[in-house]
DNA sequence: ATTTATTACGAAACCGTTGTAGTTTTGAAT
DNA sequence: ATTCAAAACTACAACGGTTTCGTAATAAAT
């Protein structure tokens, strides 16, 4: 911009004004300058200015893994309306350790962000690094995996009905005695998921055996932890006629070990998946999956987080948008040998 | 900075001093310093930081769309390379258009970027865009997508080998008439690809002819690409025995095409691809895959860029590396009724 | 006691913008 | 001709750090 004032002969003040069409500059030079810009090509450096109004510009994405049919439609969304809004998402893997979304938060926040979305780490039990962070003022906004203590907008899916449904399924296609491999305990998606599991079985008076529940504390980052569930309930005096898990990484793995164990499904034992894997339609079988609006829960998530950021005063209240799931009902969890 | 200076009765220049560990401060004093900073956990601004040295620490990425299987393990390469460096990573997609590639351009320069990490889109022709950048002095490093006009350090994986290696592999299977459904030609990988194809049918002394090669100039992006390009070849006059699909998209979507269209695989008509997924081996059929190594190629890309981001010396020999692809062979490809 | 190094610290310029508070110019009204 | 307001432009501080250069204090050497 000095280079600019000097070539024509004017201030940088009132390049800068001119640029930002301000109403003090002429017509006449506000042209001879824009003119001067494109034809130099000029473009202001973002960095001064983020200085100066102490807005960067970017928001903080913080989630277990890009790489993950489910938070990469997620990431999707968010960088719809951020880009559309111009904004900038900083992604930050946290591979589901709870000292790496530590550092991963310090470093964001040393990174100058003025928004923060975050999923939880499966391992994650303590937020006072999040209520730190919100009490110095930076805007955040939960996605997926919320967490009670800490007061914001959050955006989720109805994880309990989502679950119900799914499990009525199974009992209506006629399964009896049914097991769920869900995440870590920690994360509010498992307990809702698991919630919904035991409402159904219980509504249809079926018992509730915590031997048919197994947890994976790495949320099936760690193909043992699925591997050693499955195995478990195989094990089992009465094994599962079907397994019912919980996310997306469970599921692909589940529906893999039982493939290699030779296990058929549905005739050995059904399948039905929280997943978003646009493959689930030909899989083998065909997948009974849970599949989330991703894309549009990252949409809202970013939406909300901008809306805070920009806004002009605190925001006092908050809200949570709860999403619906939809239910794909496929060959796996087809009872008898009627197929499609 | 500037109240920490005051509450400790020392000067600006003498805190930052402090903390960036300076000779000219004494020990007693550096642990005053940083004493008191850890206590009231203040950070530096990377914002100021960042004016001052001109180093904006981020890299950015421009690359058609995170929601794919090789590019988000891509992208989980160069974030763990970057991370592990201190810097950041800026994604932009650019949805496999050519238009919204250049604003994704315009965009990160105006963000201020200390190098670019691009793998263009299907539509690109023109590279100026990259060109000129790159004349500005920005760092640039492409990879899976080349394009020869520029020159730099570029990764890329074998495309001619590994297409070759499975057109091979359907030939010695016994497929006589195979069929290839590529993306944009404009892409290198694309060519490249139709290259071992030709290669491999040549070698073998079966005849190439165009009626069974395909392109897809939106990379399969748009699913009624990928189905006319099948229902072409399904209603030659002699049908292909096999079909070679060269991308992520185009495999998967074939793959669901032909199931609803009920035709079976491998008896009806083999189906060999690229792709990333982890579910080949559960899908309906298990699906021959040539996949490539992701996530290496985001780390080694992201490796070469911060190479060129921290020379001191402006880097003039540039260097292309060239990674090896892995060809799983199941049943999708097996002649006849031998399954395993 | 004086000079000379050495160590420890501070003042101020700088990075590239923006905005406030002037200052000059213009032109109209008195 | 004088006054005054509006319009057009400029100087300068600020944003939050880093760094060069200068200076004071201390220690060592003469």
């Amino acid at each position: 911009m000095k280079d600019i004032a000097k070539a024509l002969g004017l201030s940088i003040s009132t390049v800068s004004k001119a640029l930002r069409d301000s109403y003090e500059i002429s017509q006449t030079t506000k042209k001879l300058i824009v003119d001067y810009v494109q034809e130099q090509n000029y473009v202001p450096n973002p960095i001064a200015r983020s200085l100066k109004d102490g807005k960067s510009k970017s928001i903080g994405v913080v989630l277990c893994s890009i790489d993950n049919t489910f938070y990469s439609q997620v990431l999707n969304g968010i960088d719809s309306v951020a880009y559309s809004k111009g904004y900038n998402i900083i992604i930050n893997q946290n591979h589901e350790s709870y000292e790496r979304e530590l550092l991963n938060i310090k470093h964001l926040i040393s990174t100058s962000i003025d928004g923060l979305l975050v999923s939880v780490s499966t391992e994650t039990k303590d937020y006072t690094h999040l209520i730190e962070l919100q009490k110095k003022g930076l805007p955040i906004v939960l996605f997926d995996r919320l967490v009670e203590e800490i007061n914001t907008h959050k955006i989720k899916i109805d994880n309990l009905q989502a679950s119900y449904e799914g499990t009525v399924h199974l009992i209506k296609a006629g399964f009896k005695t049914i097991a769920h491999i869900t995440s870590s305990p920690n994360l509010s998606i498992s307990t809702e998921r698991l919630a919904g599991f035991k409402k159904a079985l219980t509504e249809n008076n079926l018992p509730v055996n915590d031997e048919y529940i197994k947890f994976c504390d790495h949320g099936g980052m760690v193909a043992d932890e699925v591997d050693s569930a499955i195995t478990q309930l195989l094990n089992l005096a009465q094994p599962p006629d079907a397994i019912f898990t919980a996310s997306d990484r469970i599921t692909t793995r589940t529906l893999s070990f039982l493939n290699i164990a030779g296990i058929k499904i549905p005739e050995d034992i059904a399948l039905m998946g929280f997943t978003n894997t646009a493959l689930a339609e030909v899989l083998n079988p065909p997948l009974t999956s849970i599949t989330q609006p991703a894309f549009e829960m990252g949409q809202l998530a970013a939406q909300k987080l901008i809306e805070l950021v920009e806004s002009k005063y605190p925001v006092e209240e908050f809200e949570t948008l709860v999403l619906n799931t939809e239910l794909h009902i496929r060959k796996s969890t087809s009872k008898g040998k009627i197929f499609t």
